[in-house]
DNA sequence: CGCATTTGACCGGCGC
DNA sequence: GCGCCGGTCAAATGCG
């Protein structure tokens, strides 16, 4: 089964690099920020974890791990090559194979005085030079590979901080619709249905409702029953990596909670599959998928049904980069089907969720044909089951940007409404941008977060499959003055050998962080070192100025890192270009972030 | 041996 | 009606 171990989706694997000093050295490629020694950042008044793991601290080793990559390697294997070698060497041995390409100037120097001279010792020295110049390649090469890890953080930071973007926008958006609007029947329904028990015992105040809770309402608290081992499931693709050792001792805050929710889908397990066999209808509440060609049947049934066949039409597509074939969402997803789809030379996949049985979502995972470095991961459906932490940041941001688009759809007032809204919400946040198309048969929602190149570019057009690096992939093996984008697909490439982008984590603290001050709420989680992680980075990140910090965090290592590679044309790009699109049936517009 | 993936078949929608 | 196409099924295959 896939578990998702491409892209992962959060901070933590990448660890910060922030700011190291001129020297180049490999071996202390990063600062060693274990979670206990969280970053505070001047001027914030809360403490933020930067999920740097323990052993990544470690120096040679830890590197080498990043850097191989050749198993996943789809674009450059010489670069790749190259970098293995360097990340070995401490001091590189003077008669280096390290192929850097560079050898022209060298030999042009070197034929300059050596005319005339002794030859022994002008060998010698040609050699004692040839040696510097190799190492001073190494250490160039060196540069660029911290060069790119910086970037790579930089770019696994906007991206988080685009996550806690949209989980903010969709706190945001509940509030405003709990507000705006009695709640609907069906949010009513998953209210008490669902929430009631756990309203009782935290006795909180009532809570938007957690995406997990849009589906049916009846059976959506199918959990399953063995999830203990959830959680290794879930980061076992990359343990090593992913998994944010830092923060055990928030665990406990977590641990108790295990859900008590007695797994009651058997019946669904009967169903599934149920495409044509077992028939479906009998259960239309039960929710296990159901073909997601429900385009019409929403006349006979009530509006909660048709509601839920929008939701479940309605598509988050996620864009984010990574040489992995999948990101790592936190969920398990077993692969059904594969196609070549009509303009892209690469295949697209089709993934079920399999960490409940009926559970309804599926998910494609594709390349984008102009940019193979970036995957499009397309989610459709709401689970039916409780969600590991890191399962939560994915599909709480998908259910969000689902919920945006579908509310936007339902009613008119608020599908002119909440664009704006959301708009509003994402504009003082960041460079973000949302974009409300045309041309997508489902109504469909679009994160970008891929990056812009051009860090000029705070506002971007609103095109909406504008390609944030126009540069060819192939490009990447150009090392020295590899182009930002590039760069940046090789350092996520490198970083995401195991894990890849990272966004889960983060999305996940702020999930969590959510749900710290609903506590009715946790009870849906499971206890299980991602909790315990992600208990800890809610902890930290509980604070509503996370986003303030983050952003303070990513200014920071900007800075830094500006400071240290602003000769290079392609520094740093600063802005975080997470775009929404949202694809509606007839309408298309863009709301730039700022 | 059980499970997940692969992969060609199949199905429904849609346009011509 | 036919063919294309996206999507799904399920037998075959591979893997641990
Ligand atoms: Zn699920």
């Amino acid at each position: 089964m896939e578990k998702g171990w491409g892209l992962i989706l959060d901070s933590e694997p990448v660890g910060f690099y922030v700011n190291k000093p001129a020297a180049f050295n490999l071996s202390t490629p990063r600062l060693n920020h274990h979670n206990k020694g969280s970053i505070m950042f001047p001027g914030i008044e809360f403490p933020v974890n930067l999920n740097r793991r323990e052993d990544q601290a470690a120096p040679l080793s830890s590197d080498e791990n990043r850097m191989v990559v050749d198993e996943v390697d789809f674009f450059k294997p010489t670069n790749i090559i190259v970098k293995k070698e360097n990340s070995h060497g401490g001091a590189p041995p003077t008669d280096v194979d390290v192929n850097t390409g560079l050898h022209l100037l060298t030999a042009n120097t070197r034929s300059d005085q050596s005319t005339m001279e002794d030859r022994i010792s002008l060998d010698t020295e040609d050699k004692r030079a040839k040696n510097e110049l190799a190492e001073l390649q190494v250490e160039l090469e060196r540069m660029n590979a911290e060069n790119q890890r910086l970037r790579g953080t930089l770019t696994q930071v906007s991206n988080n901080y685009s996550a806690l973007q949209m989980h903010l926008v969709t706190l945001m958006q509940k509030q405003q619709q709990q507000i705006l609007r009695t709640p609907s029947p069906r949010e009513q329904e998953s209210l008490e249905g669902k929430s009631e028990e756990k309203k009782h015992q935290a006795g909180g105040p009532v809570v938007p409702r957690q995406f997990m809770e849009l589906g049916p309402s009846g059976t959506t608290e199918t959990d399953e029953p063995s999830h203990s081992s959830s959680e290794e499931r879930t980061q076992s693709g990359s343990p090593q990596n992913n998994i944010e050792v830092a923060s055990k001792e928030f665990s406990l805050s977590k641990n108790g909670n295990r859900n008590e929710i007695a797994p009651h889908h058997d019946q669904d397990k009967t169903n599934f599959r149920d495409g044509k066999g077992i028939g479906r209808e009998e259960s239309p509440e039960l929710e296990s998928w159901v073909p997601n060609k429900a385009p019409k049947l929403n006349t006979p049934k009530p509006i909660d049904q048709a509601t839920e066949a929008t939701m479940r039409k309605a598509r988050v597509s996620v864009r984010a980069r990574s040489e992995a074939p999948m990101i790592t969402d936190g969920c398990q997803w077993r692969k059904y089907g594969q196609k070549m789809a009509k303009g892209n030379p690469c295949p697209r996949a089709y993934y079920r969720c399999t960490m409940a049985v009926g559970c309804p979502v599926r998910k494609q995972v594709q390349r984008f044909s102009e940019d193979q470095t970036i995957l499009i991961t397309t989610y459709e459906g709401n689970h039916n089951h409780p969600l590991p932490p890191a399962a939560m940041a994915m599909a709480s941001t998908t259910t969000a940007a689902a919920n945006m688009l579908l509310s936007g759809s339902m009613s008119s007032a608020d599908g002119l409404m909440n664009p704006n809204f959301l708009a509003r919400a994402m504009l003082p946040c960041s460079s973000s941008m949302a974009t409300i198309s045309a041309s997508a048969p489902f109504p469909t929602v679009t994160l970008d977060l891929t990056h812009s190149p051009n860090p000029l570019q705070f506002q971007r057009p609103p095109a909406q499959f504008q390609v944030p690096f126009p540069g060819q992939p192939q490009n990447l093996s150009s090392l020295p003055n590899m182009p930002l984008p590039q760069v940046f697909g090789e350092a996520l490439y490198n970083q995401s050998k195991f894990s890849g982008l990272q966004l889960s984590q983060n999305m996940e603290s702020a999930q969590l962080a959510h749900q710290a001050s609903h506590p009715q709420l946790h009870q849906a989680q499971h206890p299980s070192l991602v909790d315990t992680v992600s208990a800890a980075t809610a902890a930290i990140t509980a604070d509503p100025n996370f986003t303030a910090a983050l952003a303070a965090a990513i200014t920071s290592i900007i800075g830094s890192s500006h400071s240290n590679n602003n000769n290079n044309t392609t520094s740093t790009n600063t802005n975080t270009n997470t775009s929404i699109t949202t694809s509606n049936s007839n309408k298309t517009s863009s709301f730039p972030g700022n």
